[in-house]
DNA sequence: TCTGGGGTCCTAGGACCC
DNA sequence: TCTGGGGTCCTAGGACCC
């Protein structure tokens, strides 16, 4: 059966709900994110509205250039951006609501992150159809939440997550038709002129190794052959041969099971501290133990640490026990040990500084509570 | 520009088993 | 005296996503 599948993406989820609950904000630029520190402060921006895009502000950016951009407005007599820490259980809550809404709709949903989801429309049997699901979805968001969500729609899920992105924010972008033969045709001109990194997978490196190859639209990839993407990029190559070619058969998964919990922490200053290494790796530890309880799971087989130091270069180290285990004691010995030779006292002067330090436990599972 | 914190998946080599 | 092939588990590193 002709698959129709829909991709929707809340529209700067994390500031848009910031500017809905604070009357104040209504109207100005904001970012959420790490703390800017007067332009000191070593994250990164996680959303910025539309008005702060407006300043060259946009995630995953460094705060202090954040910092900076806002600087620069200020001085050109536009308001600086207000800069907020997010509060993520909020923005939970706001999630569980909005797929709710989603699943009175749809039946099959996949909740792919917290601002998205893959919705399974085959049902409605035509584009036509289809469309005024989504429409009335975004109606009712619109109405119950006060959020705009762009939507994306084709005959499988790489395509709508792509036109998801096409036109945002408040946006519908439908890619597909009823009739097979022209769906792929339009799946074919819509995708040729993109720019390859607008396929979920490609990120900076794998877009600079093709940028070398001269290739910079996903036209440019079809030119090789499936054999030469997969000497290019193994298992994934493959697979990339076919997305070129707007093919993409994964299914919708509406239950995800997690497979690892973690914690990691950045430093304010990198340190040679080991004192205070092993301190808030003992936190750490702690916190996610708290995680592990009230989680799913009780008991886990895999520890593995993770350290970065003031360069950049992370290494990390990996544990695996016999039997599970599920005590505070057991994760933070074996953290421990893992991290030392990390922190050894004699080598100190001679080491670099460290800059964070992660703690995850894995292999979750074995003493899973009964499923309904 | 100077790079968070939460994750997932893939690869490659070595150990070990049959 | 010159040596297999397949499978699974483990570790470390890396790319990527939101």
């Amino acid at each position: 059966m002709k698959r129709i599948i829909a991709h929707l993406d809340m529209d700067a989820f994390f500031a848009a709900i910031e500017e809905r609950d604070k009357p104040r904000l209504k109207g100005l630029p904001i970012v959420v994110g790490a703390d800017p520190e007067e332009g000191k402060g070593r994250g990164v921006v996680s959303t910025a509205n539309y008005k702060a895009r407006e300043y060259g502000i946009h995630s995953a950016m460094p705060i202090s250039t954040a910092w900076r951009r806002s600087e620069a407005a200020r001085q050109k007599g536009r308001p600086p951006a207000v800069f907020l820490g997010g509060n993520f259980a909020r923005y939970g809550e706001v999630s569980e609501r909005i797929m709710a809404i989603i699943r009175t709709c749809v039946a099959r949903v996949e909740a792919a992150s917290v601002d998205e989801a893959y919705m399974d429309l085959s049902f409605s049997d035509s584009y036509e159809g289809a469309r005024a699901i989504c429409e009335s979805i975004k109606q009712e968001i619109r109405e119950k939440e006060k959020l705009t969500a762009s939507i994306g729609m084709g005959p499988n899920k790489l395509v709508a997550k792509i036109a998801s992105d096409f036109k945002k924010p408040d946006g519908l972008t439908i890619v597909g038709h009823d009739d097979e033969k022209t769906c792929a045709e339009l799946v074919e001109a819509f995708l040729e002129p993109l720019p390859i990194r607008k396929i979920p997978g490609i990120g900076p490196k794998t877009e600079a190794m093709f940028s070398e190859k001269g290739v910079s639209t996903i036209r440019d990839l079809t030119r090789f052959s499936q054999t030469e993407l997969g000497e290019m990029l193994g298992k994934w190559g493959l697979s990339l041969y076919r997305k070129a070619r707007g093919v993409d058969e994964s299914p919708i998964v509406q239950e995800y099971e997690r497979k690892s919990i973690g914690e990691q922490e950045t430093f304010r200053e990198d340190t040679k501290d080991s004192n205070f290494i092993q301190e808030r790796l003992a936190a750490m530890c702690e916190s996610v133990i708290a995680h592990l309880t009230t989680s799913e799971w009780k008991s886990f087989r895999g520890v593995s640490i993770t350290v970065r130091f003031a360069d950049f270069e992370t290494k990390t180290r990996a544990h695996t026990f016999r039997d599970p285990v599920s005590d505070l004691g057991a994760l933070q010995f074996e953290a421990m040990r893992l991290v030392m030779p990390f922190l050894d006292k004699r080598e100190n002067l001679k080491k670099k500084k460290i800059r964070l330090i992660g703690v995850r436990v894995e292999k979750l599972g074995e003493m899973r509570r009964a499923r309904r």
